[in-house]
DNA sequence: ACGGTTGATTTGAACGATCAAATGGATAGG
DNA sequence: CCTATCCATTTGATCGTTCAAATCAACCGT
């Protein structure tokens, strides 16, 4: 009874036109611009799009409209999953339906050129424009893209290129200072930092926070120690920095990796984090859940929004807008600074 | 003087053809049966689409093949990204090229009903098919699609529709059997299971084969004790479990997350991991990465790479396999079996 | 009753590719 | 020399949709 949709029979705007008696653009006027048909019309042509159940083909409409439809973003094998870029991800993929576009990942072929992926995907024209996320230093990807004419918006500052505006990212600093605030609020008495080799921006940005917070705070600012984004390294680290820190102290640090050294070298040391010791990571991830460490939570539905504001923004032609956005992650509390 | 792919000038098939002097078909021919074209023809066609950089618009082949290209996944918000979910995202990906296809990712709208996405991803034809991750018991998924006749395939077995052949899994047992085996050769004396409460499919898997496994080797069948996949949970559990184990024996563990509780609880005795006690885990997180935790690692590409080939066919108009495909997985060892 | 205007609806064309059938040329066979 | 066969290539039509222009009907004022 019902239309079985096998494919052979599907339900296209003719058989919807024919079977309320009218034309094929009145079907696709009542579908897009409603206030172009008389509402009686409107009325049996809503019925039979109902009845049969037709949905306008997207081939058929990338085609006539040269769009797509689609964002690309590039997926790495890599090792770590950064904890952010599959959060992203799914935010991006759920946001999308409510921009009337859909995401398409595509992986870097190990062994190809970098750009190898972008290349292909647009000469297809499978994607419209493309979101870059883990932007660095150095990226070779922007002024290629740049020079191409794609659209695009990134996820992280476009470091080489201070001109380029069409990105979102986190305001580290903000977030550090907040993690000292509130160890403040609960009741730690110094505030340390634990944070990656000086160099790299992200990083230097966390620290910046620290520092402020604890100078606005009225000196404060416990001792700093440097470690690599590896946990043997942070919790060597973390260990030899406790033995600057009291009962009461708290550490913020620049990732939940980091954290939980921390976490570990005060365990193991037979101390608990948050009562002994307050601890504070950075992203969210679910490690920091896992272990109930207090942490920066990187807003990932807020950027995935944003970039699909942008990519938008561009393909509808609009001038770029006049700054980045930089968003205030929001901090997450559990037991780890509790007490 | 290079091509500027701005959009505006699209290459299309008629510009190369009338680059090279010949008609659109022929074009078409020399790219996808070059065996049609004569030689010279051929030869001075493809110079005109390197020259112009051609690539067939894939709207325009999607219309004419009635063919979308692409296997919707769907990604849910909810909590654990269940550290498999995203790396079978990205093998996916990366082998849909491969597959002459892509993968788009789409999210359940929270508030919607359950199949929603599926429905509007299929209405538009956005995608040919659909690949099901966390298959469980009584998933509504499987029947709807087959009511509906739209092509699958699914990452876990379809626990209601023993009929239903189009899936790929991994072999818990032979995991778990392989980990066993390993603390053997390692020489730890009795091996212990940590496993969920009874009742999961996937989780009974795994303990059997270790039950297995300890009888293979003549009763080596240390204590079993069961948890949720919580971490404080796995943590209690373990602690206790220990009391019935001496230096010299091992834990297998139905997950990563229940293999760090015992590491953590190995760690708060003072007791090390691998050198007093083996732990191996189950999936290859990277959670057990950073632990140097002994796991049972989930072969990701292979079960995308098995997904897609499963999809092509059904697409393709192929009967079903005879049986689903049981992979097995491989034991990625490290500092926690090392005595 | 007739041109003029408005509004609803229909027809033609196009998006870019590919299948199917038609065309043109060269060669072989009667 | 004329037809049959074969190969390379071209033309026509189609996939489903939407823009632009054409058609049609109703209504208005003079």
């Amino acid at each position: 009874m019902t239309p079985q949709p096998g494919d052979a029979d599907r339900v296209t705007i003719h058989d919807v036109a024919r079977a309320a008696g009218v034309s094929r653009q009145t079907v696709s006027n009542a579908v897009n611009n409603p206030e172009r048909v008389r509402p009686d019309t409107l009325e049996r042509v809503r019925a039979a799009i109902d009845e049969l159940g037709y949905r306008a083909s997207s081939s058929a409409q990338s085609l006539r409209s040269r769009r797509a439809g689609a964002v690309g973003i590039e997926l790495h094998t890599l090792g770590a999953h950064n904890a952010t870029t599959a959060p992203v991800l799914t935010a991006l993929s759920i946001g999308a339906a409510r921009h009337g576009c859909h995401i398409v990942p595509f992986g870097s072929q190990s062994g190809h050129p970098m750009l190898e992926g972008y290349r292909s995907m647009w000469a297809g024209r499978l994607v419209d424009a493309f979101v870059l996320a883990e932007t660095h230093h150095g990226d070779p990807r922007p002024p290629w893209l740049e020079e191409q004419g794609i659209p695009y918006a990134t996820f992280g500052r476009v470091w080489d290129d201070p001109t380029f505006t069409r990105w979102v990212d986190v305001d580290g600093g903000a977030g550090t200072e907040d993690a000292v605030r509130h160890c403040r609020d609960q009741g730690y008495e110094r505030v340390a930092f634990l944070g990656w080799p000086a160099g790299s921006v992200v990083g230097d940005d966390r620290r910046s926070g620290w520092a402020r917070a604890c100078a606005d705070a009225g000196g404060v600012a416990g001792p700093a120690a440097v470690a690599e984004q590896d946990l043997d390294d942070a919790t060597a680290t973390a260990t030899a920095l406790l033995e600057h820190l009291s009962p009461g102290d708290a550490v913020v640090c620049a990732s939940d990796v980091l954290a939980l050294g921390v976490h570990h070298a005060l365990v193991r040391r037979g101390l608990e984090p948050g009562r002994d010791v307050g601890v504070v990571g950075f992203d969210g991830s679910e490690t920091a859940t896992m272990h109930h460490l207090t942490s920066v939570a990187q807003p990932f539905e807020a950027i995935a929004e944003t970039c699909l504001d942008l990519v938008s923004a561009a393909l509808e032609g609009s001038p770029p807008p006049e700054h980045g956005s930089l968003l205030r992650p929001t901090l997450t509390t559990a037991r780890s600074t509790r007490a």
